[in-house]
Formats: structure tokens, sequence, C-alpha cells
DNA sequence: ATGGTAGCCTTGCTA
């Protein structure tokens, strides 16, 4: 089973790309950040043309998650628990088969030290407990997706340049430890130990040309998932391409 | 030299 997550970063503008990446890769689950679209405008037509089923929670022109699977989703949470006055669309898990998948969105964060960085420490703390609440179901889960969260210093082209960085900062860091000391594998880290391995370029100042990115989309795989992986790697190909995302896709395999 | 780019249905905000 093969599950993947990527930030397109509007998927209207991402379409071709998207049904590219679809065709090639075969995901069979494929977890969607920054769709920037309501539920009613995604694409789902074209998707669905590629044998694809599309559950999604949007709103406009921020956020949005999407699961694009071949088998249909079951037992589907929108949003995540614990705030119900948020409705910033960040967040959707349901179960493929046996295994459970959530697609998320974590906050930026940036400016450290503002309201929006308070935001994101939250999110955190709610993730977490959304965490323990799956592990108490002793069930295979993957947390894929953009978590805006540079795990090490090893993750960043400039650790110095970032050290301030809402994505970097002691208290993100600190919450995401936290998250994988719960029991859950960081799935690339399971196969690829090189330093400066990247998800993420930003458009701006040549950062893909040159290499500058960050590791900050992640697969966060449950003891039960954890012992099913047999693959995992980051396709840097779509980042290349013209009108790409600034995000690539990142999969992993697990065995049936 | 505090820049640069992309996507939003915007005239700034978010990333």
């Amino acid at each position: 089973m093969k599950i993947a997550s990527w930030n397109v970063n509007s998927v209207k503008a991402r379409l071709p790309h998207l049904l590219a990446w679809l065709e090639e890769a075969q995901p069979d689950v494929l977890c969607l950040q920054e769709t920037k679209c309501l539920e009613s405008d995604f694409p789902l037509l074209e998707v669905k043309g590629l044998g694809y089923r599309v559950e999604c929670i949007g709103q406009r022109a921020y956020n949005g998650v999407a699961l694009v699977s071949k088998q249909p989703a079951l037992d589907i949470q929108r949003g995540l628990p614990g705030a119900p006055e948020d409705d910033q669309a960040r967040y959707i898990e349901a179960d493929f088969g046996e295994v459970r998948v959530a697609s998320l969105y974590l906050p930026n964060g940036n400016p450290s030290g503002t309201d929006k960085f308070a935001y994101k420490l939250a999110w955190m703390d709610r993730l977490y407990d959304r965490t323990r609440e799956l592990l108490r179901r002793e069930i295979p889960f993957v947390l894929a997706g953009d978590y805006n969260i540079v795990p090490t210093d090893e993750d960043v082209y400039d650790p110095a340049a970032f050290r301030d960085d809402a994505l970097c900062r002691p208290e993100s860091r600190a919450r995401f430890r936290a998250l994988n000391w719960l029991g859950l594998t960081d799935a690339y880290r399971a196969f690829h130990r090189e330093p400066h391995k990247y998800t993420f370029w930003d458009y701006q100042s040549g950062c893909w040309p040159r290499d500058w990115g960050l590791r900050i989309d992640h697969l966060l795989l449950s003891p039960h998932a954890a012992d099913r992986i047999a693959d995992c790697d980051i396709d840097k190909k779509p980042r290349g391409k013209d009108r790409a995302s600034d995000h690539t896709p990142i999969w992993c395999e697990l065995a049936a």
C-alpha cells in the first residue's frame, strides 16, 4: 500500500501536475495540502477520471486538505478535534482498509512570538492529543502532511538563518519530538540518514536550483504501520517542472 | 541590497 503526501499550493493551479503524478506514481492514498479552494470547487471530475476518489475540506483562498484514494474512505474525521471554534481547513482523517490515514497542514506560525505562533503550538498540542487517541486504538495509521517543522538543523540548508523561524523554534521542535516519542516513526529517516534532504524549496532567490530547501513534509507511522514499512522516499521530479508547487511529494510503501 | 516569487479573486495577505 503506497501512501503519499504533497502540498500542491492550489489544487486548481497544480491540476496538470497532480494528474500526471497520480498516473505515474499510482499511490493508493495521496494526502494533499494547501488545496486553496472550497470543497465545491475541487476538480473532482478530472481526478475521478483516473479512478481516484476524493474526500476534502476547504475554505476560500487558504489552507484546504484532501484524501485522494483508490478505495473508498470510511469513518471520515473532518477537522482536528479539540477546538470547535477553529474553522481553518487543516485536517482530515479516514480509514482505507485497515490503515487509517490523516492529511494535515500544520500552521506555519511565523512570525515567532505572535498570535500565529501561539496558534501553531496550540494546534500541535491538539495533534498530540489526537495521536494519543489513535494509539489507544492499536491500529496501523499514518499521519501525513506539511508539518511546517524542520526537525533538526540537518533538515535545513542554513540553520543559522532559520534559528528564530517558527519552523525551527525550540518550542515547535519540542512538540514534534514529543509526538515522535509517543512511539511514531519518521518514515523518511527509517531509510535515509543523509543530512540536507528536502521536501520544500522557496520560490524566491533561486532556492530550487541552489538546493536551498527544508524537510518539512513528513510521514509519521504508528507502531503497527512501522512494522510494515517497506520503503520511503522523496520524489523531487515534480519540483523541477514549470509552474511547480514549492513542495514535492513524499511517499512510503507499506507491505500487505 | 531586508531584496526575491507564487497564488489567492487581493489591491494586501499568506507562505
